[in-house]
DNA sequence: CTTGCCCACTCGTCCGCACAAGTAACCGAG
DNA sequence: CTCGGTTACTTGTGCGGACGAGTGGGCAAG
């Protein structure tokens, strides 16, 4: 019995509805068959149906006019992916040849202003590269507040397998819920020139990783030679 | 007979949890009232509780754990804007000073490429600087194909008054739809060196503008000094 | 012709009910 | 003690019915 799952019937009725769209069957502008055709037609009760077609107008498939009918409007509205340098940071796990040192060292100003603190507060400071090849491809640099680092093993120089995230997940159930990310164009520091190499302009990213609450779990800062790296991003215009 | 219009009870079902969740009555993490709780709160049938609950669950007010409850996540957080310099740069209004020289060039290798045509086919050029203070903060060039420009004042150096989305709009009923935009750090060229007066690094942003059909209406290049820019973005993590 | 009403059709909202399925705590058998 | 089932909760989905309200066309009175 491989017992495999239906989806729910409003799914059923969403996605049929969807692939016609993307047919050409429902072109953008008709009219939808009325929600009794609809219930005919798929064997369903008027609240499926209802409950599709509310959901595709929310998701802007669809637009509804009281009285009138409902109408597509064609437009799937894609959600506008982008290159994250402050998410992959804290994703990616990593290894001994990624570890450039950890410390404790006071705060930075403007790393103790993203958190919050005084200025030479003792934090964590944990220095990595990343490496494409032979090139060192990214020099980071990781801040935690003392709280957020005790009982872990992010003071520790070991790498952590499964990444920064996933270890403030899983030690101390530490959520990491939004992130902001401040990018500029600046020339390397001369720590991060010595470990880059190539001494020409880097992308600079500063962020700070939020906990659903609002509280900093870390400020991160990267630095992207401008010769390894491009951000995409594609985005609607209204 | 004045006719006011009572929200539908769904609505006030969930305004009065936002606002609970506003003033701390919720807290993120707290459980919410069960469903059968909330309709004999509210004296309403379980039908609209859900509806309340499922709507706000979409909107990333809370969330919900089948067989646990419903879950306050905290966060009524607005859809990560962002500083897009593409589409700034379409839509801002030229003035005299703005304009530096417009040309019929060959067309260089890059932006050939993302017109999708041969190298060196003639394009119309538009230099153009952003000032703040004294300061040029921006170097700009929009490159144009033939064809868009064509009984456009796109070719001309007068200043474009209304931007130059809304002028394509207007001359030909070319509508924007989209960009794609390719952001890194690099070093000023010759021309943009002496435009900015400081040399050192810049934010150099690429980005193609498309219509709905995905045909290029234009190539446009920025740099943006890194000393007086820091693109800002605030994302939610999954 | 114009006006106003009626009617058929649309979507919006709401109810009560039913059953499925996931969770967690309790409790007794072993 | 551990294991497994029972039970009382939770949310997920689905139905049929009901009434309200907006829209647009037909139609008869004026």
């Amino acid at each position: 019995m491989s017992m495999d799952f239906a989806p729910p019937k409003y799914a059923q009725v969403m996605t049929a509805i969807q692939q016609r769209i993307r047919d050409g069957e429902y072109a953008p502008g008709d009219m939808l068959p009325s929600e009794t055709q609809l219930v005919r037609e798929f064997g369903v009760g008027r609240t499926t149906v209802v409950r599709a077609l509310q959901t595709l107008a929310m998701q802007g498939w669809i637009e509804r006019e009281h009285g009138r009918g409902s109408f597509v409007k064609g437009r799937p509205e894609s959600p506008a992916e982008r290159v994250r340098p402050g998410l992959s940071t804290v994703e990616h796990a990593e290894s001994a040849e990624n570890i450039v040192s950890v410390a404790r060292v006071p705060a930075p100003r403007h790393v103790a202003t993203l958190m919050g603190v005084d200025e030479r507060t003792p934090v964590i400071a944990r220095h990595r590269v990343m490496r494409q090849g032979d090139r060192v491809s990214a020099a980071e640099t990781l801040w935690f507040p003392l709280e957020i680092a005790l009982g872990t093993d992010l003071d520790k120089p070991d790498p952590l397998r499964h990444g920064v995230r996933q270890h403030l997940q899983a030690v101390k159930h530490l959520r990491v819920d939004h992130v902001t990310e401040r990018l500029t164009a600046r020339k390397p520091t001369k720590e991060e020139a010595d470990l880059l190499g190539s001494s020409s302009a880097v992308l600079g990213v500063m962020a700070t990783v939020h906990d659903p609450a609002g509280t900093v779990l870390l400020v991160l800062s990267v630095a992207l030679p401008g010769d390894l790296h491009e951000l995409e991003d594609v985005y609607q215009v209204s």
